[in-house]
RNA sequence: GCGGGGAUUGCCAAGCUUGGUCAAAGGCGCUGGGUUUAGGUCCCAGUACAUACUGUUUCGCAGGUUCGAAUCCUGCUCCCCGCACCA
């Protein structure tokens, strides 16, 4: 058969379309499966990652569908965001115009794919029927106070000319365009995700996430368990400074007490004192440092004495206040306490200023108190120095001082977040206005709800200084909701994070105009049972989403406590790039063929991830062009397992395209078989049984490229097998083509609809439900085991052959097989089921003593046979093997009805076989083999 | 520094959770045979070393547990990825 993908697909794809069957309702009568894939931001074209990631989601899809659920599985884009208003900028138009005519592109190439998404539900972040809700639960999380506005240091990229998020900024830089973030302060809108600090951590136990997405978001979220504790301030009775501790244990070591030097009594304390320059130089160092500064440079502890001494506050004794450069305003208190033999950075900063350090816990009871130390003990101890907590251990220790404390209200156990709110002001056009109007009389006003949406203005010009939307008279001047008086809107618009934080609960109710969705569909779909994209979003995307899901539940909107609840970080694309290895760089494919050009030593190749900075990419359109969307989805899925990093690989890629083709030609063979029953129809009806069932259950595991291996690869071999065998049973052929065209489906779907087309299917096979081919019988496990023996005994004789090859003059004739003599079988089974019962394998001599045949001389040779070869086979023998022998397999039997086949494929005249002697080489499940 | 994940036979990559179906799947590459007008596809076989009877050395390195370890334990080396003066 001719095949011509870029016609084919094409067409299976427009009557996908037209059946309209995978547009789906909620429907109680079914079960539910919810397949996502992270919704891809609009750029122009498709890359190779969404390739896989949708490659990975329509495989899980198809395959849940063809099991009879209710599968919802949507598309839409991510629309809004910077790379649109960042080309309006700079080649002039309008954001919009740009963003949608790369929808329009991606889409079809998406398309062209075959993917089965319910195109219906599709969504786009920048359409006002969207991002009206994004206003509409802002301002019920205003009502909540879950959203609020506060004048803050803020993180500012000037490049992007707008504020960030905290998790937005990754090493001191903008996540998006890398360049360095500094501290700003600005009023800002804030909302607190720190509220579900605690859910957002533990909900992580009860969600199939990786191990590192969850152990990401542990740190991200940052819980730490401690206390809150209050020094008093000598000169000032009516202050306080308040520190954190996670070891309140070692609090009889603390023998000063370090401030940031941005902590707002460091002013206080030096005021008119001549520390004040002293103090003034540090901060401002500070402070004018960048965070990414800060890691450079931050390396050596710095500190200025600030002349006043703060209260011990269980001993009463005073202790000298310090303001650090590494401490951090913004984490806990922005105060230490500092306990030098205890802690690392206290202990360096001790040293150098030659403050005391006073041990206060012991790692072992025989250590010396009193002695010097070369380094911080961090460890839990037993305390000692501690007054009447001597003696007291770990988790107790730091039971008891927190007690104390909160006796003498002086601080209290707490615990300390790094989780931060989520700033979500941004100061650019591209996102969501947030709906609220500044009032000089009333203060920030929301915008009504009958009012919304707010929508973005189009009198706007690009001109990349300052936020556009303040160059819109229309939108900015307006009057105030509340007194009617002119007033100002709000030019900030949303973090687009916040677009992505319920995408996936929308997708559920997506045309609903009267309200975000309703509850019932919302509760009927939600939670997503499977959700697929990139591990870069583990820490934003993800967090922020699960925020968000918690705080709708809350606002009783829906059910869902958690917005995904399996998830696969797919890997990266990777392609091979230039690598030198002496300057450790990967470079940009122009290079390939010369010297490195820094060190012009040779260079070789490595993989990397695909990208445009490096040139290695390759092009979906192309390779669809040139092998059809079926091949590369194959590829894709067979290159590597879901959540490993796969390399582009031509060759790979035409390996896979060989055997599609391989396929293609399947129907017409097995079509044209035209034989009746014959003994190994059994085998091979069992051996698809046999393979759905292993199919079936990687499949529900995510496992797609052990799935493709047996639904596009061994089922092949089966079949060949099956015709070597003399089987080309027509009936058989046709049922077998029926099974196996739905396990083709979920990584070839076209493929597999020629196929179905072929066998004369009316309807089309996306559509219809599979009932896979039946459950294994004993009896089908009998005929799988009896070949199974058969080909060892085939390939044990082919290998003798070829060794007897270079002892015989001329090829052998006649093949001599003898199988295992009648005491060596039941030593087997008597060992077999020995071991099975359970018995100690060590006290099998004492049975062996009671065989008739190991008495006299004979007892030697049983015994060694059994500890040197029969011992390591019965735990070597598989489940299948022992059945095998304990069921009495006939070996000469199921040799002797195969001996014309055995022949044949032998190249020898004539095959006998018998049961040996007394002694022979011959073994259980290993007769021995001589050629003449 | 803290946390997470790795290191498998020419390459890629399974297996290791529940030690024995492991000389270790599968793919690629390579070799030989068949098919074919030829190339290609396809089919069969081989691909640690040895060997007409089943042996030797292998799964990052070094030990240990066991009748038995790629799989469990201990230590070490190297690689990747997050977070990072977070108190």
């Amino acid at each position: 058969m001719e095949f011509q993908p870029t016609i084919s697909e094409p067409q299976w794809q427009q009557q996908w379309n037209e059946a309209k069957i995978f547009s789906t309702e909620m429907d109680e009568s079914k079960p539910k499966f919810y397949c996502l894939e992270m919704y891809p931001y609009p750029s122009g074209r498709m890359h190779m990652g969404h390739v896989r990631n949708y490659s990975i989601g329509d495989a899980v899809a198809r395959y849940k569908r063809a099991m009879g659920f209710n599968v919802l599985y949507p598309m839409g884009f991510d629309s809004f965001g910077m790379p649109a208003e960042n080309a309006a900028i700079a080649e002039g138009g309008h954001p919009r115009d740009i963003t949608e005519r790369n929808m329009t592109s991606i889409t079809e190439q998406i398309k062209r794919m075959g993917f089965s998404y319910d195109w219906n539900r599709m969504l786009k972040s920048h359409g006002p029927e969207y991002y009206r809700w994004n206003q509409w639960v802002f301002k019920r999380f205003l009502e909540k106070g879950l959203a609020y506005r506060e004048h803050a240091p803020v993180n500012w990229c000037t490049d992007c000319a707008t504020v960030l998020a905290n998790e937005q900024v990754k090493n001191g830089r903008c996540w998006r365009c890398r360049s360095e973030v500094t501290q700003k302060d600005m009023s800002q809108w804030f909302l607190r995700i720190t509220d579900y600090g605690d859910e957002l951590l533990s909900g992580l136990e009860e969600i199939d996430f990786p191990l590192n997405v969850k152990s990401l978001q542990q740190d991200w979220i940052g819980r730490s368990e401690g206390a809150e504790i209050s020094f008093g301030i000598d000169s000032m009775p009516d202050e306080e400074i308040k520190v954190f501790t996670t070891r309140p244990d070692t609090l009889y070591g603390a023998t000063f007490v370090t401030l940031a030097p941005e902590h707002r009594l460091c002013e206080k304390l030096v005021k008119g004192s001549h520390y004040e320059a002293d103090w003034k130089e540090l901060r401002d160092e500070v402070v004018r440092m960048s965070d990414f500064d800060r890691e450079k440079v931050l390396k050596e502890k710095k500190g200025v004495f600030l002349g006043q001494y703060a209260i011990h506050p269980l001993t009463g004794k005073q202790v000298p206040i310090w303001a650090g450069n590494f401490v951090i305003a913004s984490y806990g208190t922005g105060a230490v306490m500092a306990v030098p033999a205890h802690d690392q950075r206290d202990f360096e900063f001790a040293n150098r200023y030659d403050i005391p350090i006073k041990k206060v816990l012991l790692a072992s009871i025989d250590e010396d108190a009193e002695a010097e130390i070369k380094k911080a003990y961090t460890g839990l101890g037993t305390m000692v120095n501690s007054g009447e907590f001597d003696g007291t251990f770990g988790e107790d220790a730091k039971r008891v001082i927190i007690d104390a404390l909160e006796s003498k209200k002086k601080g209290k156990g707490t615990i300390q977040w790094k989780l931060r709110p989520w700033l979500i002001s941004r100061q650019r056009y591209w996102g969501t206005p947030i709906p609220i109007i500044h009032c000089d009389e009333c203060g920030p006003v929301p915008v009504p709800d009958e009012q919304l949406p707010v929508e973005l203005p189009d009198d706007i010009s690009f001109s990349g200084q300052g936020n556009p939307l303040e160059s819109s008279p229309t939108f900015c001047n307006v009057n105030c909701p509340t007194c009617d008086k002119p007033a100002r809107r709000e030019t900030d618009t949303m973090d687009t994070f916040v677009d992505s934080s319920w995408y996936f609960i929308r997708y559920s109710d997506v045309q609903n105009n009267l309200a975000l969705f309703d509850k019932k569909k919302a509760d009927y779909w939600m939670n997503v049972d499977f959700y697929c994209g990139g591990i870069e979003h583990a820490q934003m995307h993800l967090i922020y989403a699960r925020f968000w899901t918690k705080a709708l539940r809350d606002l009783g909107l829906s059910s869902a406590n958690e917005p995904f609840q399996t998830l696969l970080c797919q890997g990266m694309v990777n392609a091979p790039a230039p690598w030198c290895d002496s300057c450790a760089v990967t470079l940009n494919v122009k290079h390939r063929g010369s010297p490195c050009p820094q060190c012009q030593g040779e260079l070789s190749e490595r993989s990397a991830k695909m990208s445009k900075s490096l040139g290695n990419t390759v092009s979906p359109e192309e390779m669809i062009e040139r092998f059809g969307a079926d091949t590369v989805r194959l590829f894709i899925l067979f290159a590597a397992q879901p959540t490993a990093g796969m390399d582009w690989s031509d060759s790979g890629l035409q390996a896979n395209h060989r055997q599609i083709l391989q396929l293609v030609d399947m129907p017409e063979t097995i079509l044209g078989w035209s034989g009746s029953s014959s003994s190994i129809d059994a085998w091979l009806k069992a051996r698809m049984k046999q393979r759905f069932a292993e199919w079936s259950q990687v499949m529900d595991s995510y496992d797609l490229r052990r799935a493709v291996e047996i639904s596009h690869f061994e089922i092949i071999k089966d079949i060949n097998w099956y015709q070597r065998r003399g089987g080309s049973n027509a009936e058989l052929g046709r049922w077998l083509l029926e099974q196996w065209t739905h396990m083709l489906q979920a990584a070839t779907p076209h493929l597999a609809e020629d196929w179905w087309q072929q066998l004369g299917g009316s309807d089309l096979l996306a559509s219809r439900v599979f009932k896979g081919p039946g459950l294994l019988s004993a009896e089908d496990q009998r005929a799988i085991d009896d070949e199974m023996y058969l080909r060892i005994v085939l390939d044990e004789a082919r290998e003798r052959k070829q060794l007897a090859m270079r002892h015989l003059e001329v090829a052998p004739k006649n093949l001599i097989i003898q199988t295992t003599e009648a005491w060596k079988m039941d030593l087997a089974i008597s060992g077999v089921s020995f071991q099975l019962d359970g018995g100690d394998v060590k006290k099998f001599s004492k049975v062996i003593e009671t065989k008739p045949y190991a008495q006299g001389e004979m007892r030697g040779e049983v015994i060694k046979l059994w500890r040197k070869r029969m011992l390591p086979m019965v735990f070597k023998w598989s489940d299948i093997h022992k059945a095998l022998l304990l069921n009495g397999l006939d070996e000469s039997g199921v040799i002797n009805s195969a001996a014309g086949f055995l022949a044949a494929e032998l190249e020898v005249e004539s095959v006998e076989c018998s049961q040996a002697g007394e002694s022979s080489a011959a073994f259980p499940l290993k007769p021995s083999v001589l050629y003449q």
